[in-house]
DNA sequence: GATTGAAATGCAAACGATTGCGATTATTTC
DNA sequence: GAAATAATCGCAATCGTTTGCATTTCAATC
């Protein structure tokens, strides 16, 4: 491996000085200068990252904090997004994943222990203990569809989306309308309340007994939901999913006990990803816009990275939009 | 920060005393060994991941090479898994995205900066000059999905899944079978390789028109595509497509023109996305065996990185399963 | 050409861990 | 209890950079 040492004697400098021609601290026209930078590329030299980051403390290095799996499309999506707008900063990307069993591996540690000069938090819900210290810690963190007094955080505009889906159920003259949870956090609180809040403003009404217990990508669970909920004697004529892919398990559903979608019943699924547009029927479904929410996440944290203090923790909302498919239509005549 | 030092002081001992008891080079059971461990406990120490690597030159850090989003559902299953078997041994990953623009981001040269202790190289086709110097290097490597003397492989089972297509396809009747492939890559020869030899050992002929270019992933090409080969004069009663995604797109085509999949045209997808089973018709599709592959990824680096001398670079291949879906049918009637 | 100021350089001390070597201490054996 | 053996410990060097400070070199100015 070539160090600096190597270039320095090479070029009968210092490695002080090769230092510092290589960062740029010296007028690269220089005779010495150049003769070191062009040194440096014939013997293929790469500084040593573990060296360097032991020294200044920064490492170029970004940490995905997260708990469980992340293989659904949404955070699939995101995570490419997220990944591109950090490198192109000059930042690399590490996973970190908190492990499940109690304290040991708190995250925190692991960040600090590989001296991530920031971390961008998903799933946070579940473990606030954690979240906890690094609002309070020395470690720039961003979190991702989750708040917390002090901490930066990006998230979806839960509560406007609800507002745009009722808005297109309302006007398509749906009265019953029922809403299937996702597992309790803070995304599914927010949709939730957005719903209500949405629905109260429209004077519609909401049966307790159309709003269910259910969870993110379950299409088997959710289907036995919506074959309860088409069990009431009142049943809705229209159903919102936790996301899209509960919701073909729904329309799954609906399909085996012979009721057409959306004449019979309409279905809105959540997220938006790109499959749905490729079903029969297409789904409608809200659209979480990740390009921008990985925007909006990176520079968060750069600017918390680069300026520490001048920064102010902020809470920025991401809105998306409703992409119209085949899943909802006219509420079935004489349902109101 | 807590370091060794300070531990050393509050326990008046020397910081190798430290060192040595952290490591474990010392019966914990002994009265300064406890005193040592329990006061790093209380004191909140954690290793600096940076001193030690330079130290030691190991990471503890396993690179994800790549070249282009990794946003398809196999890599973000594969990814998912790979992320798990890792962990499991104690190793992060950190994802290096070797730059499109030129030799400037060859990763060689990232991962020895970073002193990983071996890299997993994806979508490796394009740079093989990259791979080379990977091969030749003192960087262990596993590629997935390619292969390159003198490396670690672990490869689909591209040439065998063909064989289960076309055995299924062949004893559903179906005598004109054309083939859409993805782009030109080592996975796309073998898996039109195999599927030549499989229609020969079949006498199955094939006609040069029934193969035709494609992408991954694409389905609206995949629809024009078909488009094309139904408009043959005698165009195929069986479609394989590069994958489910464009398989989606395949059948949007089909049913557009007012046939029936399986009853007029079957299709074939490939890689066995989760979604490929909740969509109507289910989709006949070869899964790949993700879990599999990563778990034999990491096993063969982790051979790699803790015994290099005796390491002798293999070729895995991991075995998949046709699933049978509803979009392969028999063949039509007089078609043979 | 002497004076001045700026730029470039070298020296040496960090950063926080690990480890070979020799010295010390503890444990076992007779 | 002395001798032999084993375990533990401290010292100091080291991994490859960066950087404050003092010094030297260089170019510009009068």
């Amino acid at each position: 491996m070539v160090t600096l040492k190597d270039i320095a004697e090479a070029c009968g400098v210092s490695p002080a000085t090769v230092s510092r021609a290589l960062n740029g601290c010296t007028d690269p026209a220089k005779r010495n200068a150049a003769l070191i930078l062009q040194t440096a590329r014939e013997m293929g030299y790469y500084p040593n990252a573990a060296a360097r980051t032991l020294k200044t403390s920064r490492s170029w290095n970004i940490g995905i904090l997260y708990e469980n799996r992340l293989d659904h499309e949404y955070f699939s999506a995101l995570l490419t997004a997220l990944r591109e707008c950090a490198e192109e900063k000059g930042y690399d990307l590490t996973f970190i994943r908190r492990s499940p069993k109690g304290e040991e591996g708190g995250y925190y540690e692991r960040a600090r222990q590989r001296s991530l000069d920031g971390v961008m938090v998903l799933q946070a819900d579940v473990y606030s203990a954690d979240v906890m210290r690094l609002a309070s810690g020395s470690v720039p963190a961003v979190l991702i569809d989750y708040v917390y007094e002090g901490c930066d955080s990006v998230i979806n505009d839960n509560r406007g989306s609800m507002e745009q889906i009722v808005k297109a159920v309302w006007e398509n003259g749906h009265r019953r309308v029922a809403f299937i949870r996702g597992e309790d956090c803070h995304v599914t609180r927010e949709r939730l309340d957005g719903f209500y809040k949405s629905c109260a403003e429209r004077g519609l009404r909401v049966p307790a007994e159309y709003v269910r217990e259910g969870h993110f990508h379950e299409p088997v669970h959710c289907a036995g939901v919506v074959k309860d909920l088409l069990n009431l004697p009142v049943p809705p004529t229209c159903i919102l999913c936790p996301d899209d892919f509960s919701c073909l398990g729904a329309l799954e559903s609906l399909k085996k006990r012979g009721l057409k979608v959306p004449e019979d019943v309409s279905l809105i699924g959540y997220d938006g990803i790109l499959l749905t547009q490729l079903t029969h029927p297409r789904l409608t479904t809200y659209r979480q816009n990740t390009e921008q929410a990985a925007r909006e996440t990176v520079s968060l944290l750069l600017e918390a990275i680069e300026a520490p203090e001048e920064h102010q923790p902020r809470r920025v909302t991401v809105p998306g939009e409703l992409i119209i498919g085949e899943t909802l239509g006219k509420a079935p005549a004489g349902s109101r």
